[in-house]
DNA sequence: CTAAAATTTCGGAAATTCCTGAAAATTCAA
DNA sequence: TTGAATTTTCAGGAATTTCCGAAATTTTAG
């Protein structure tokens, strides 16, 4: 693995960034060292290119492990074990965003959740159950989409991104039209949203 | 402010969940507590609330205010500085996808378009380059993505988050029909998605 | 089973972040 | 302008996190 600067710049990125991600810096140095390396590395390799410590290369790999950010691969003839990034950038950026859902949402949500259930949630804070609900709801909303986009493959989801808004363009069509698959909620939510 | 057991599980949560968010824990405390109060509070009102110095409580809101995410009201024959969140969850949500995208896509996006804008970035990683130039790519996807949702009113913005996947169907639906605003690029890439 | 190779765990040093009380700075009424 | 009210800054102690080297554990070839 030649480390040239602007490999160096972009590694030390990853470590700079890691750390507003839940990673640590080395995590995050290793995470970015292995994407942009072609062929998989042991841990003595990822510790002597980065310049820190086995133990520490260990505890990394765990994390990253933990975030189903790595693909172990074993090499004929090789006791040690070899790590890569999957190859598809999309399929990364996917389990990324499921990982974060799961651990920036998740939490929240089912907190709300228990504390909206309970009996006495009421009992003179009006204003508080009532804002709780509100974000109860758009987790469940943003939750919900979350998962659906999980399940369309790369190709699929990059067209729906280069869209963009434009998607409301269609929405506003396809109305026009009457075309329906799914009358009720579009039609409920499409009417809601011009009260008109 | 009357701080029931249920409000103040949610203040913690809020203070919990802050540390994965680039907050420190008493900026999220603080903004979990101004989302559920009623009426704005000012800095004494929020440290006696949370237990927690004045001082703490400044720099509290000076991060929050970085975030955009605080509004300040000015009580008639009061001095202090009153300070509440949004109304609308739904802009909130907008701020802080926006303020997480500047601070975790933007800085990586402009070092992978300077690293790739090197005249000697090749030499010999060809690889590299190429897993760069992928990332830059979805980024940039990515984020033109988020800003065009940014331009979306509340309500139209949940009706696209509750149609979900289901706009794959619809942009199915538009291909049949030949009705396209954006041709070339829709056309090839639903072709290029079912090779068969 | 044994022994070498590889990995993980653990204690503690170093660095970083967090929080407070005190002091400085700012704002505003009079 | 003065002085009280309010906010911000700052130094340093507390708490947390990061990281290393050594020791313990696990794995696997022979």
């Amino acid at each position: 693995m030649n480390i040239t600067p602007t490999i160096d710049t972009f590694v030390q990125h990853f470590g700079e960034m890691g750390s507003r991600w839940g990673l640590n810096r080395t995590a995050g140095q290793i995470c970015g060292l292995l994407f942009i390396s072609e062929n998989a590395m042991n841990a003595d390799q990822i510790g002597d290119a980065l310049g820190i410590s086995r133990s520490n290369v260990s505890g990394g790999l765990k994390e990253l492990q933990a975030w189903n950010l790595l693909r172990s691969v074993s090499i004929q003839g090789d006791r040690k074990d070899y790590f890569t990034t999957g190859d598809d950038v999309w399929e990364i950026a996917r389990t990324l965003i499921d990982e974060r859902r799961r651990r920036e949402i998740d939490p929240t949500f089912s907190m709300l959740r228990t504390a909206l259930l309970k009996e006495d949630v009421g009992e003179g804070n009006d204003y508080a159950v009532k804002r709780m609900q509100e974000m109860h709801d758009l987790l469940e909303l943003v939750m919900g989409w979350v998962n659906e986009m999980q399940t369309l493959n790369s190709q699929r989801l990059q067209t729906l991104l280069k869209l963009g808004s434009g998607v409301a363009k269609v929405l506003d069509m396809t109305d026009k039209l009457s075309l329906r698959d799914a009358p009720d909620e579009r039609s409920t939510s499409v009417t809601a949203q011009k009260p008109s």
